[in-house]
RNA sequence: GGGCGGUUAGCUCAGUUGGUUAGAGCGCAGCCUUGACAUGGCUGAGGUCACAGGUUCGAGUCCUGUACCGCCCA
């Protein structure tokens, strides 16, 4: 398997995609104990658990960058030769499933009413089946290397099993309770949503202020009341007013009458009303608001419920306000109150009401009987976790927002009143008592008075969906059964994901995997920005602003998508994704490809297919080998670094310079004379060759991790080691290397200095509008050091700076005419031919102005050394810097001000 | 109102413990169809690093304040 494969003549990544990706699905490497694992036994695993997306979704470009990041980690930790598990799996997204499911039985005719709980859900089982896959196999588009063996559904067997073990051991902790309480309420999809399903948009509104006078006084007596919700009124059961408020202190205590219900309702002093909001005194209605709620408990209120489920008045309200729904009751009450001479006025006012994000309602506060978990302690230890290192954020700066966030903690409310979903394990028995059991089949009786199975009615409520997806971490690897897996890869390296879910997930996540596993469930937590359109928008299928990564991957490949993505990623800030980067992507991937295929075409005959070692090699090719090592060995060092540290757009960088800068603008057309020139020794060629080959070798496992499809396909083609892997994806990270020998490090940077020659000559010539074509002779006269390997490339350095016939000197630089081109120890003449006057004037223009940036930058240098205070207290690194740059500007002063011809 | 982040080239953005010479891509200008690539090559123009102070031998980088723009929480 060593003989080199031609690449076709153009990059064409459907292709290329498609044939690597056959071969990868023909191999297990993505599965850490597979047989083609390259996992090494000495090394720890490396394990990230997938967030799982939503079954019912389609992939958008969020998927496209959270797959590629945790790719990225994957394949580069896989290389590395850890055995590497990256678990996939998908979420049963109760309420976004079954909006789509109502969807789908209404064509057919039918509703969740109409078929009732049990053929529901058997027709979402069939709905799940159709739709499970979808969204992991477009995953597999973009490349991803999941161990797909593993891959788990929120729903499945296990996950089931987890969700009543973790409730269960939680009620038993006494950390899960059912109590009354304020949920928000969508009176649109009649369930509770959490607060990342809501959205609050600002919108014009009022603020009605009314009287309430007092009972027993005049109509005029009592006080006013200001509010947002005029129709809740009917549900009031006291009023309250600041404490330390002057125009209320004679009222506190006295009772005031609510309007139409005609209900005595008292006057509290309570500092959580706002003095300057509307007059000072607010109504409560404890069923209705959460911060009344909180004061009604304070003071000791009744708490009416006044709207139902659909957020319409109750039947038992006052007519005729009874049964209407919530903002015709808002008007009627206002005319109503107008009528008697209670409204007071009516301001306009700015709110933040909240909405449900499916149905848009507008959500209701209300008041059920629901399941929470006690926040406090876990947060708690969630907090020590990250506080004492155990568990690191990233980017860092998140970790105030973590902090706020855990220590203001709620209890968390996790009912349902939906049906798709898991169903919450607690059964009620006819005395009241409640039973929670974690088997399957339910408790074999209440706990409390023993009343038989058959007399326990099981809670109808299901779980958030945050509270299976909190237990992912571990329910994915087999928990609560103490399997090998779990031993193995909890807890895992890194959670990666949008930082729009700290709090809702990560946190839980934490919480939970702390409580049931006894440590935190990730090393790092890594925070991805969100990707916006070219304006920074918010991309919305409204706005139609959406990036389709699937037509992107039709159209340019998954890899310049991904190469785009991770380009964009810096410090988990939001990125922007324009046509114009993905087509810089693109362009790159094209670029690679054709220089791979220049090294495959340019295959000296005399080439065996014995691959010499990386050493051989550089040794072989002499001075340009050693100088290519060098620059594939600081390419290695950067990208490694940049990786280490979650740098993703720096990698992206390095890796693109280190391929297009360093390999095909320098290496490729420094071997070019080589390989081009038959008369050279074949030695040469071969070793100048093979050194070509490693640099691209190289370049593609630092590639590999951010665009596996092309660094794999063309790897692939190169000629490989007999130790190497089949695969590219398992082959080894390159190590952190160094040149061999100081001799190798001088050649390498006399190299550097020819080509700055090469730089300065090439300038010359556009500044002097010589045509481009022409070749020009030119005097170099070059240091002892330097003047053996400008021989040896004369060739070389000729062609990149198109001058014939070079002449290289070590002694003065010949007085011939010509202009002075100086580059660092290297100074020649370059014959130019007759310039225009205007580009002469140019010229000189430009000279002068050169010429007085160097001298100011000159004498600032001079200044600063002259400083005892710099030099005694600067490190002599930098001090050593600063004597170099003087030397420098010297040399450029004195190019700057010989004669130009 | 509280918290967090941002403001660097025409545009989009890097810039990792402060080191004096601030980078990239795209765009722009000129030249070039040179046998890997015009999805390309070569050369170049373009930045008082938002503003005002401060610390320091030295500040895009640290501190304080101001302005504007985002995000999160109330």
């Amino acid at each position: 398997m060593s003989a080199a494969r031609e690449l076709g003549p153009s990059y064409s990544p459907a292709e290329i995609e498609s044939s690597v990706a056959a071969r990868w699905a023909a191999s297990d490497f993505g599965a850490p104990d597979g047989s083609d694992s390259a996992g090494r036994a000495d090394l720890p695993p490396y394990t990230i658990i997938m967030p799982p997306p939503n079954v019912t979704g389609g992939l958008h470009v969020g998927h496209a960058l959270f797959v590629t990041l945790e790719d990225l980690l994957a394949r580069r930790a896989r290389m590395q030769g850890r055995p590497t598990l990256w678990l996939p799996g998908v979420d049963h997204a109760s309420i976004a499933a079954q909006f789509v499911l109502d969807k789908i039985i209404a064509v057919e005719g039918e509703s969740r009413a109409s078929l009732g709980r049990e053929r529901y859900l058997e027709r979402m089982e069939r709905f799940m089946d159709e739709t499970r896959g979808t969204i992991l196999g477009q995953f597999k588009r973009l490349g991803a290397s999941a161990d797909w063996s593993r891959t788990r559904f929120t729903m499945d067997e296990v996950s089931s099993r987890a969700v009543r073990t973790a409730f269960a051991t939680l009620y038993e902790r006494g950390l899960a309770y059912r109590t009354e309480a304020l949920v928000n309420w969508c009176p649109g999809c009649k369930t509770s949503v959490s607060d990342l399903e809501s959205i609050a948009v600002e919108e014009q509104g009022s603020i009605w202020e009314i009287r309430y006078p007092l009972e027993d006084g005049a109509p005029d007596s009592g006080v006013v009341v200001a509010t947002t919700r005029p129709e809740t009124l009917l549900g009031d059961t006291g009023v309250a007013v600041h404490p330390d408020d002057p125009r209320y202190t004679a009222l506190i205590g006295k009772r005031v009458v609510v309007p139409f219900v005609e209900r005595a309702v008292p006057i509290v002093a309570d500092d959580f009303v706002e003095r300057e909001f509307g007059t000072g005194a607010v109504k409560l209605t404890p069923a209705h608001d959460p911060n009344d709620r909180e004061a009604g408990l304070r003071h000791n209120l009744d708490a009416p419920t006044i709207l139902d489920e659909s957020a319409r008045i109750v039947a038992d309200a006052p007519a005729p306000f009874a049964g209407m729904d919530r903002f015709v009751a808002r008007k009627a009450i206002v005319a109503a109150l107008e009528e008697r001479g209670q409204l007071v006025s009516v301001k306009p006012h700015t709110a933040n009401p909240a909405r449900c994000q499916r149905s848009n309602d507008i959500l209701e506060p209300r008041l059920r009987t629901q399941w929470f978990i006690r926040a406090k302690p876990l947060a708690e230890k969630a907090l020590a976790a990250t506080r004492e290192g155990k568990t690191r954020i990233v980017p860092a700066h998140f970790e105030k927002t973590w902090e706020h966030w855990l220590t203001e903690i709620r209890d968390w409310n996790v009912s349902r009143q939906l049906w798709w979903g898991h169903r919450i394990p607690a059964w009620y028995c006819p005395a009241g008592h409640t039973t929670v059991s974690d088997r399957a089949e339910g408790p074999t009786g209440c706990a409390d008075c023993g009343a038989e199975a058959d007399q326990l009615t099981q809670e109808s409520d299901i779980f958030d969906t945050w509270f299976s997806s909190g237990l992912w971490p571990f329910s994915t690897l087999g928990w609560p059964d103490r399997t090998p897996d779990l031993a193995r890869y909890y807890p895992s390296q890194v959670m990666e994901t949008g930082h729009d879910i700290l709090f809702f997930w990560v946190a839980r996540m934490m919480m939970l995997g702390i409580e049931l596993m006894g440590e935190p469930p990730f090393e790092t937590i890594y925070l991805h920005g969100m990707v916006r359109d070219p304006e920074g928008q918010k991309m919305s299928k409204t706005k139609g602003n959406v990036v389709d990564p699937l037509s992107v991957i039709d159209e340019i490949g998954a890899d310049a998508l991904r190469f785009a993505l991770v380009s964009g990623t810096a410090a988990g800030a939001d990125q922007r994704l324009s046509d114009e980067r993905l087509e810089a992507a693109r362009n790159f991937m094209n670029k690679l490809w054709n220089a791979a295929r220049y090294v495959l075409m340019s295959r000296p005959a005399e080439v065996n297919d014995e691959r010499p070692s990386a050493a051989e090699a550089t040794a072989g090719a002499g001075a340009f080998g050693a100088w290519l090592a060098g620059r594939t060995a600081n390419a290695v060092a950067e990208v490694d670094h940049a990786l280490g540290g979650y740098a993703f757009s720096e990698a992206a960088q390095r890796v693109h310079d280190a391929i297009w800068s360093d390999f095909c603008d320098q290496a490729i057309e420094l071997a070019k004379v080589t390989l081009g020139d038959n008369e050279r020794p074949a030695a040469e060629r071969v070793a100048t060759w093979w050194a070509l080959v490693d640099a691209l070798d190289t370049r593609l496992r630092l590639l590999h991790p951010i665009a596996p499809f092309i660094s794999e396909g063309i790897w692939e083609a190169l000629p490989r080691r007999a130790d190497d892997p089949p695969l590219l994806a398992i082959a080894a990270w390159p190590a952190l290397a160094s040149l061999a020998t100081p001799a190798d490090a001088a050649s390498a940077a006399a190299i550097d200095r020819w080509l700055d020659l090469v730089r300065e000559v090439r300038a010359a010539r556009t500044a002097m509008k010589a045509a481009a074509g022409a070749w020009l002779p030119l005097d170099v006269a070059a240091p002892n050091e330097l003047a053996p390997i400008g021989e040896h490339l004369a060739d070389a350095i000729g062609r990149l700076a198109r001058v014939r016939p070079l002449t290289i000197a070590t002694g003065e630089l010949a007085a011939r005419p010509g202009a002075l081109i100086v580059a660092g120890p290297l100074t020649a003449r370059l014959h130019l031919p007759e310039a225009d006057p205007a580009t002469l004037a140019a010229d000189r223009a430009r000279r002068e102005r050169d010429l007085a940036a160097a001298r100011e930058q000159l004498a600032a240098a001079e200044a600063r050394l002259a400083d005892p205070a710099f030099t005694d207290k600067a490190p002599e690194k930098v001090v050593a810097g600063a004597r170099k740059r003087v030397e420098e500007l010297r040399g450029e002063i004195a190019r700057l001000t010989s004669d130009p011809a």
